[in-house]
DNA sequence: TGTATGACCCTGA
DNA sequence: CTCAGGGCCATAC
């Protein structure tokens, strides 16, 4: 099997692995995945993620606490929605922290509720 | 082969 | 807070 389908794989599992309640930047599940610095591909890996893997990839948002589908689009609806869901406030297509002094995307925002 | 386009990120102004 | 600039890299055409 090739390094890519691997990867991938990785990154799903890292998603995966993030609790309900709790949301990830696409920087941060990168490097989790051994990926650093590959966030843009994050995005790939979570497009072609297949509905059967059953990855959670409304909790991986921008490093700056946002939404990254365009506002309006039903994608972003849909995240938000999921989000707000999981208890997590949603304004203005920006993830409001759960602690205080944290971003969203943080890892202690991740360690949060563990 | 080359260019454009993102579900990105970080720094500096 | 916003904006630009540079870096990153798979995909689509």
């Amino acid at each position: 099997m090739d390094e890519r389908a691997n990867a991938m794989a990785r990154v799903w599992q890292v998603v995966r692995a993030i609790p309900p309640g709790a949301t990830a930047s696409y920087g941060e599940v990168a490097r989790r995945a051994g990926l650093p610095r590959r966030a843009r591909w994050v995005a790939v890996a979570l497009k072609a993620a297949p509905a059967a893997q059953r990855v959670p990839w409304h909790r991986v948002i921008g490093a700056n606490g946002r939404i990254a589908f365009p506002a309006g689009s039903r994608l972003h609806r849909e995240q938000a929605r999921r989000l707000r869901a999981e208890g997590r406030t949603v304004a203005q297509g920006r993830v409001v922290a759960a602690a205080r002094g944290a971003r969203p995307g943080d890892l202690d925002e991740w360690l949060w509720k563990r």
